[in-house]
DNA sequence: CAAAAAACCTACCAAGTAGTATGTGAGCCC
DNA sequence: GGGCTCACATACTACTTGGTAGGTTTTTTG
């Protein structure tokens, strides 16, 4: 966690320092992007604006890595489950499930993923900010791909039945990232009892609420 | 419609002016509470600064307004369908649906809503605003609870099976607000195709992923 | 150990914005 | 038809905040 301090792909290691872009997102989580401002953040880490100066050029930027490192943690939950011999309705479940604990467990960065890009369209002006916004949109379609894909082998394999995968796939998307609106985890919370809640989640998209018969 | 102008509870018809919610409730949908300025929604108004003010104190109450409106429509949608002879699982699909509806046809204001209050749980200073900040979220939950109340019904009436209400509910109506986020209307969208979306939601909802066997 | 570079901090400015104070025209009331 | 109120518009202020320029301390390097 601390040994990889500049080697690697200069995309992602921009991420010169994990500490700023947490505490950035507790800030963007608790106020809201416009409202939080850069001595906020500072305050929080318990320094100074020269700090995120130094390392990012601006607050758009600052936000877009946030962002990034919250995507990067989704794939990271999920891409692990989501191929095997089972059945595609298993992995499928796995993969909500492994989404619903990553949610829970990255709270803020999560929070600020699902606030939102779209907030920044207008905003945007540089052509570089519009480009890293475009690379965004473009990571997190690609996210719900990945369930999409999945689920579609589920109605070829015939463990899923559903009128239009697009829209299921959203639905219980929606519910899962929705975790970030509610979810609050009380103090003394465990592993397990998050696992406990995951399940719930699952089982309520999986099975529906209508009784078998 | 614009017949109640200075009677009734002095409450709800604060909302003095439709247009100036509708225009602040695109601007807050578009770019967020914060980055949007009074000016820019006056603008959008074709007015200036002058007309808001002379029906809202400070930005904040309006937000608190848009807000109201969006869940007075949130009830007026669903509450008509929340009883009845039907087995609950009927009842409850409707609430969903016309909540779906809902949520397309007055997709601004919805964001609004969706984007939250809890943004504001910092910003509140004033006594007053506090106070309505309390009243906001007790009406979310309020909200909520209809729909808990009804799949209760189903739990004992049979009609509905799952592990945990509260989360089935949550789970369902995550899935229903993250209309606000994906979904814009197409330009020649009818009522029908809002309509044929909402049952595949539904029905999603429902019946879930798996198959029924 | 000197020097260079990295990692910050301090002090400052220009731009944008919530809110106010005042002005004004149109309708209404008697 | 004169006064009064409503419904805005205009002009301005006080304050916040993103970003910068330059200084200082700590670490790395040769």
């Amino acid at each position: 966690m601390s040994s990889e301090k500049s080697q690697l792909s200069p995309r992602i290691d921009k991420t010169g320092n994990i500490d700023i872009l947490i505490a950035a997102a507790e800030c963007f989580m608790e106020q809201g992007y416009h409202a939080t401002s850069i001595d906020d953040v500072a305050r929080r880490l318990g320094a100074t604006k020269g700090r995120i100066y130094h390392y990012y050029r601006s607050k758009t930027e600052l936000f877009f890595d946030v962002h990034r490192e919250g995507m990067r943690r989704n794939f990271e939950a999920v891409t692990p489950v989501m191929k095997g011999p089972e059945p595609a309705a298993k992995r499928l479940s796995a993969m909500f499930r492994q989404h619903a604990l990553s949610m829970m467990e990255n709270l803020a960065l999560e929070a600020v993923v699902v606030q939102g890009v779209e907030m920044h369209r207008f905003g945007a002006t540089t052509p570089e900010q519009r480009r890293t916004l475009a690379e965004l949109m473009t990571v997190r379609n690609d996210f719900e791909s990945l369930f999409k894909r999945v689920a579609y082998e589920g109605v070829e394999d015939g463990s899923i039945r559903t009128s239009d995968v697009s829209v299921a796939v959203k639905v219980a998307l929606g519910a899962i990232n929705w975790l970030s609106i509610w979810y609050r985890p009380r103090p003394a919370e465990t592993r397990d009892d998050r696992e406990i809640l995951a399940d719930k989640i699952v089982g309520s998209i999986m099975q529906g609420l209508n009784a078998p018969a």
